[in-house]
DNA sequence: GCCATCATGTAATTAGTTACATGATTAG
DNA sequence: CTAATCATGTAACTAATTACATGATGGC
């Protein structure tokens, strides 16, 4: 269950509120794991049971802020150093690139353009955000944002070599 | 769902039994979806009531192999074409790759090491697959096995960078 | 003859999605 | 004053994993 040390450590870095939490999923984790709040506010209740978070503060419209707890960081510490991590992956992108050889010319690179035009617009969203993070000084996670800037350029110029074989002979 | 459509792609290249599927999930569909035999089994009987897969043999051992029918493929090529793709992603890896950054140096570096190792293996297994496809003269899949091999190469790149970068001041 | 692997299935549980439900605050 | 967004929750359903269960075949 990658959810909960997904949650702590979003919330190691910075205490949030359920809402918070879901809108961070999309803007950082976002093409690692999805969470919706139905999700996300049954597994912060259960995370604050066995003590790993705890409500650190109340805001404005019954806005609750949540922190990791000690035990907590221990918890995502043990995770990463000490389990053997779960290699399979669910992608439903990947699933229609692979497929996608299957189809003649035509409807691929139809297809295989729609794709290009998604991975440009992530590519953008991508440097945005390494532009505002370089303005604010850093972050512990501008490498993960490095490596995400590095596979979308990979799959761009892939996906212009597949489409232009699609004209090929 | 994207599990019916990877099975129509592969029993689009091949028919097989469904023991064959859950082998050829691993070796080539490995790192976008995985299925066991317990989701393959019934799915494969919700796809013949649905026309979309026939049962086109029998072999020892009460195998049966399967084959996508006409309408399978034109339900594939329709999710291609005409289906909004769900971009939400499950990578157990990313999101550990992405809150290691919040661990002191010695113990990211102990992490990304494991992860680096892992890369390589699965770089050894692509380089495999992609001499045993040439050497075969040739496979459809070509093109995503090549995909592969680049964002392996990527990723081992960022691993060795991120590992050096545990050692510096 | 017996062990590994091939081969298929179902049941129980857990995780994840979609739908339903409601209230608070703020900007216009 | 009202619509958008913030904010939280639960219920119903679907998908996926893990566990249980069994039999066939071939190599040794």
């Amino acid at each position: 269950m990658s959810l909960r040390h997904a949650l702590l450590g979003l919330l190691w870095t910075k205490p949030s509120s359920g809402y918070e939490l879901v809108g961070r999923f999309e803007g950082s984790l976002g093409n690692a794991w999805h969470a919706s709040h139905s999700q996300i506010y049954p597994e912060l209740a259960r995370l604050r049971e066995e003590g790993m978070a705890e409500v650190v503060g109340e805001g404005p419209r019954n806005s609750r802020t949540w922190a990791a707890t000690d035990a907590g960081r221990a918890e995502l510490r043990r995770w990463l150093t000490e389990t053997e991590p779960n290699r399979s992956i669910r992608n439903e992108t990947g699933v229609r690139w692979f497929v996608l050889f299957l189809l003649d010319p035509d409807d691929r690179r139809a297809v295989l353009e729609r794709e290009l035009a998604y991975v440009d617009e992530e590519a953008a969203r991508l440097d945005e955000t390494r532009t505002r993070i370089d303005a604010d000084g850093g972050s512990a996670f501008r490498p993960v944002v490095d490596l995400g800037i590095r596979m979308d350029a990979v799959m761009q110029e892939w996906l212009r070599e597949q489409i232009d074989a699609t004209r090929e002979p």
